[in-house]
DNA sequence: GAGTGGTCTAGACCACGCA
DNA sequence: GCGTGGTCTAGACCACTCT
């Protein structure tokens, strides 16, 4: 016999349905999900096999399971917990709040480097979001943000968007950030880096270059961070 | 009813055997473990809870499932799979591999800080190996790593170390290593520092500090890196 | 075809949170 | 005491690998 191709385990069709219904708003962040044995009553399933979706969702961060409550959708963006895991500090371990300093958005053809991170269904039009923050009132960090335009309709009418890129993300456009990737090296400013944060050229910077994926474990925005480290500790912990 | 204090589920004790199993040398890297069916009879349990054990170990990498075939003691040491997301390149991207330099080891008390990250079962002496490696022929990169002396008794014996100590802790420790957790910033050299990479003192570094984790999830070394980052690019990704 | 891990089921009982 | 998720079982069948 042939070897059975386009098999899709049960548990795996349950995940994607939940996800898509998730996805579309049917259940939103923070809301209650039908519990396992009704889930399992209307897909004619066993509670086993939506168990392990649901499981498979847990470990995803998409849902928090309580025992003795119920299994409700997530409401935790990376963003936030982030927070815990990079931040900036003094050489002498006092802890850093970047304040938020210039920002501008407009819409451009997105470069092949961009259209290749980003999964943008053919589109080729991007938003890219250049912002400075502020470290003691100093410009130190340098932030340069590209969207694919199509999802993200009407989002040079946001105002200011600050530090809650991933809330409007979700709360505008529907999109669940849901994991980040992020590359650390050390490379040295250019000449419009060091315009824009007052360091010579040729100073040693902190360059982070995140990937963020939503719940379709799609590439939704492409960021490039840049950091003056003179007199700042940044850590990440991997 | 009181609450039940001190319940442990059947499938997490059927993991801690399987682990002390392996960490006592029972099933050694690469070799195969018996069947499902197999182990589900000796240890009076039902398949599935088994397979809920071994599927925790496979995901902490402890083993490898292969359909049709068995479940293995992974081989897999994080030095060898960390190759794939630590890196050195030069600005245009060609990559680098850093050349091993002087080494030394010593003996000595640890200080508060190495004893709080260390699980060192209250001995307080502890092994420092001490080496530098070069990239192209000039040394750029110090390495300081700190291991508890109780469980590697003879360490100073073994001549040069080089690339593969993760090896030599598996084989001639019987030390079974599983993770690490690194914290990644950007400092400024120190006088020490820049004798042995000779930059200036106050030049830019960055500094990794590493913890590794055995498959007790017991701490086992602490190691700091520091990196001259002129001319090279540094990238990891979390 | 025999043996392995992978999927799926149906049902029992336990631990937890809340009213 | 009820509803929820968490654990555990016994057994069936599927998919993969090797001989």
């Amino acid at each position: 016999m042939s070897t059975t191709l386009g098999f899709r385990p049960l548990y795996q069709q349950v995940y994607d349905l939940m996800v898509t219904k998730i996805s579309d708003g049917e259940y939103r962040p923070g809301e209650m999900l039908p519990s396992e044995q009704q889930l399992a009553g209307q897909l004619k399933v066993s509670q086993g096999t939506v168990r392990k979706a649901l499981d498979t969702m847990t470990s995803e961060n998409i849902l928090e399971r309580r025992q003795g409550k119920g299994t409700f959708v997530s409401e935790q963006t990376p963003e936030r917990s982030t927070l815990r895991f990079f931040g900036f500090s003094r050489p002498d371990g006092t802890p850093l709040t970047p304040q938020n300093g210039e920002e501008s958005i407009r819409k451009r053809k997105g470069t092949a480097k961009e259209l290749r991170q980003l999964d943008t269904d053919g589109s080729e039009d991007v938003y890219e979001i250049s912002r400075t923050r502020l470290i003691e009132n100093k410009p130190a960090i340098i932030d340069k943000i590209v969207v694919s335009a199509k999802p993200f309709q009407g989002l040079q009418e946001q105002g200011k968007i600050g530090t809650a890129l991933y809330t409007l993300f979700q709360e505008k456009y529907g999109i669940h950030v849901i994991s980040t990737n992020d590359e650390i090296s050390a490379i040295v400013a250019s000449k419009a880096d060091a315009k824009k944060i007052s360091v010579e050229v040729g100073a040693p910077l902190l360059m982070i270059q995140r990937s963020t994926f939503d719940i379709h474990k799609k590439c939704v925005e492409f960021r490039i961070t840049k950091v003056n480290t003179q007199g700042i500790i940044y850590t990440a912990r991997i």
